[in-house]
DNA sequence: GAGGGGATTCTTTTT
DNA sequence: GAATCCCCTC
């Protein structure tokens, strides 16, 4: 929808002007605000416009008193989205929250190492507790103390033994403890308990001795690191994830007055991007500036720009933020830029506060809504709306799913993302996590090792055809002698020459025409995968070995090897197109004329044409959907704050406000519950296409 | 048929 | 890693 050519009133364009005249007063007598704006309202807009008020108005004294404004995002998506927009300028500073609060309490180290200390003091106390109240430990404190610490000498001595037996099936990990399994056989008995317990035990050892080693000022134990590749806490290695950064500065920052005073004088202004995605503990602390710069009559202005109703993760504050700061001043914008009039008025039906919508435009065409009830096949269902929509490449049709394996198997790669599921690795504990960000991460960067590889291959296939310079790039890097012209263009000629209906053949093809020693092909094919293989066999063991054989300790019988060298055999023998099409989804830029998203990686985005798949499930919770129809056109759900319910509402709301002309929804499971409720917010159901 | 223990099965997203 | 499913034993 190009919305250029739309007109909008005089009169519209005076009320939005003054919504923006509002903001720079509160800018400029320093009053914090909350910017309230709805989905397709232009609340990024508004913040890159205050930023350049901020800037003009104020960006003479900010030079002098060597000041910045401060922006502060929740991706580094939006980090590189607004500072294209802003342009350049050093007057302001954009950066995620994480990469911003570790610039600012990093260089208290000491401060820090207390704070991490208190923390591991902490967690052993919670240790402790668990192991003297939980019901998996139940018979290990039934044991007289002698032979606790018996059972903790013993396990101490079979440490390795323990790891590497760790993942075996039960019976397999029982008998690696010979001697634990006859004294110990009562708590052994449950594997999976006695693993807790052990754990926990080896745990409050680690933290203990990494105290002990801060007491005295051991090497590499006097500074605390953040790592933001991990999504865990390393505290035995002085080493913190994303969410205890948070909390290491909210205590920082609380504790420390003249912190708080440094962070005011630097940065008088401070604009935070989606606030709601915000962690409570951002907005504790930022809280707790404004009201030190309050105390000490510096004030700081402080601008949350967002919406409530558009969080969808349960991390965030989301509405919890009306909490914190009672004092802050509101300005909403209800206009909005996006959609056609019959889908704003199903949203703001769908979010349930006063924030009510309207268009800006006074000419936006004429849009379509409708809620589906029926059990048909969704290709069906998708075919009837090609038709209907007149989809085409230019016109494209975008669908939602809610799990990222329907997104993928809808796409045309259900065997390559099932390949990994049922991988060992990927099944083998938190490892499953991953699963998704190693398959499908638009961020190729997050791809996992094997898909890695194999991406690298693919894109050279894709572009050594087409792409001049990608082929100038291998070979540029590949040739460090001096080739002749009719070398240059051989090789050229080989690389071109690669092929294969397969992964496997394509792979085969390309070791093929390899010769130790080949002018500058070996350094290609180094280019090319970033590894020092160079044959067919070792990229398939390459695979077997990271996702089947990756304990090297582990002793695989000869069934297990077997099968599993089948499946990776398999895997590479797949048509190569559905390769392609794994690696159009991964760089977003699929030619289909029917494209798949989840419903949460949707959020920001903007489609013409939109159909919603929608169940009464999601994941664990049988109910999801259908407990939130059942109320959906009720006002009031204050009764009790119901989180589940919120958290339904707000994912409706957004993946609804994504559409700006053509909007189904397709609703498979019984709805005889709930019609009336379904009928007030979307009009009559249709039961048939 | 109860309960103990093992095996299998999962949602979305970001830092 | 928790919840649930599933199988075995008494």
């Amino acid at each position: 929808m190009n919305t250029k050519d739309l007109s909008i009133s005089p009169e519209n364009k005076k009320r939005e002007e003054k919504i923006f005249e509002e903001i720079c007063e509160f800018i400029d007598d320093k009053k914090s605000i909350v910017f309230d704006a709805g989905a397709g309202s232009g609340k990024t807009y508004s913040l890159i416009q205050s930023l350049k008020y901020i800037i003009t108005t104020y960006g003479k004294t900010l030079k002098v008193h060597n000041q910045k404004v401060l922006c502060i995002t929740y991706t580094n998506v939006a980090v590189a989205e607004i500072k294209e927009r802003l342009g350049n300028t050093s007057l302001v500073e954009v950066s995620t929250i994480h990469d911003c609060l570790w610039v600012i309490i990093r260089p208290h180290q000491k401060q820090l190492v207390e704070i991490h200390k208190i923390k591991m003091q902490g967690e052993i106390e919670k240790l402790e507790n668990d192991l003297s109240t939980k019901i998996w430990a139940e018979r290990y404190r039934a044991l007289p103390q002698e032979q606790q610490e018996q059972l903790l000498q013993m396990m101490n001595d079979k440490k390795e033994v323990y790891y590497r037996h760790k993942n075996d099936n039960a019976a397999q990990f029982k008998s690696s403890l010979p001697e634990i399994s006859k004294i110990f056989s009562n708590i052994i008995s449950n594997s999976n308990n006695f693993k807790k317990i052990i754990d926990s035990i080896f745990k409050i050892q680690k933290y203990q001795a990494t105290i002990e080693k801060i007491a005295v000022g051991k090497k590499n134990f006097n500074e605390v690191e953040y790592d933001a590749r991990f999504n865990n806490d390393k505290l035995e290695n002085m080493k913190i994830s994303h969410d205890t950064l948070l909390e290491y500065t909210n205590k920082i920052v609380d504790q420390n007055a003249l912190l708080k005073q440094i962070i005011c004088d630097a940065y008088p202004f401070i604009l935070v991007d989606e606030y709601q995605d915000t962690d409570h503990k951002v907005v504790q602390a930022l809280n707790y500036l404004d009201e030190y710069s309050q105390k000490i009559k510096h004030d700081i202005f402080i601008g949350y720009y967002g919406d409530v109703k558009q969080n969808i993760y349960n991390t965030g504050v989301g509405s919890d933020f009306a909490n914190y700061d009672k004092n802050l001043k509101r300005v909403e914008k209800s206009f909005n830029r996006r959609s056609a009039e019959e889908i704003i008025v199903v949203a703001n039906k769908i979010r349930n506060d006063d924030l009510k919508q309207e268009t800006i435009y006074d000419d936006f065409p004429k849009g379509t809504i409708a809620f589906y009830n029926m059990s048909t096949d969704k290709q069906d269902f998708i075919k009837a709306h090609i038709d209907k929509w007149n989809i085409t490449g230019e016109n494209k049709l975008h669908c939602f799913e809610l799990t990222n394996e329907f997104v993928a198997k809808q796409s045309g790669f259900a065997n390559i993302y099932d390949f990994f599921k049922n991988s060992t690795w990927y099944k083998r504990g938190k490892n499953y996590e991953l699963l998704r960000d190693h398959i499908l991460s638009l961020d190729t960067k997050k791809l996992g090792p094997v898909q890695n590889l194999l991406f690298r291959i693919l894109d050279f296939k894709s572009k050594v055809n087409y792409d001049e310079t990608m082929v100038q790039d291998v070979i540029g890097k590949a040739v460090t002698q001096d080739l002749t012209i009719s070398k240059l263009r051989d090789l050229i000629g080989k690389l071109r020459n690669i092929k294969g209906y397969t992964l496997k053949a394509y792979i085969e093809s390309m070791f093929n025409q390899y010769h130790q020693g080949d002018d500058g092909y070996d350094e290609c094919l180094k280019y090319i995968l970033d590894s020092k293989n160079r044959s067919y066999i070792e990229i398939e063991n390459l695979i077997l070995n990271k996702l089947f054989l990756f304990n090297e300790h582990d002793e695989q019988s000869d069934e297990y090897l077997q099968e599993s060298k089948d499946k990776v055999i398999k895997f590479l023998e797949i048509d190569i197109n559905e390769f392609h099409l794994w690696y159009d989804y991964i760089l977003d830029k699929s030619t289909s004329s029917v494209i798949y998203h989840t419903y949460h990686g949707t959020k920001g985005l903007e489609f013409d044409n939109v159909i919603i798949f929608m169940s009464a499930k999601f994941g664990k919770d049988n109910e999801y959907f259908s407990r939130l129809l059942k109320v959906l056109s009720l006002k009031d759900e204050t009764e009790e704050k119901d989180i589940k319910l919120e958290e339904a509402r707000n994912l409706l709301y957004v993946t609804v406000t994504r559409a700006t002309q053509n909007l189904s929804i397709l609703y498979s499971d019984d709805v005889s519950d709930f019609k009336e409720q379904i009928e007030n917010v979307f009009g009559k159901i249709k039961y048939e296409l």
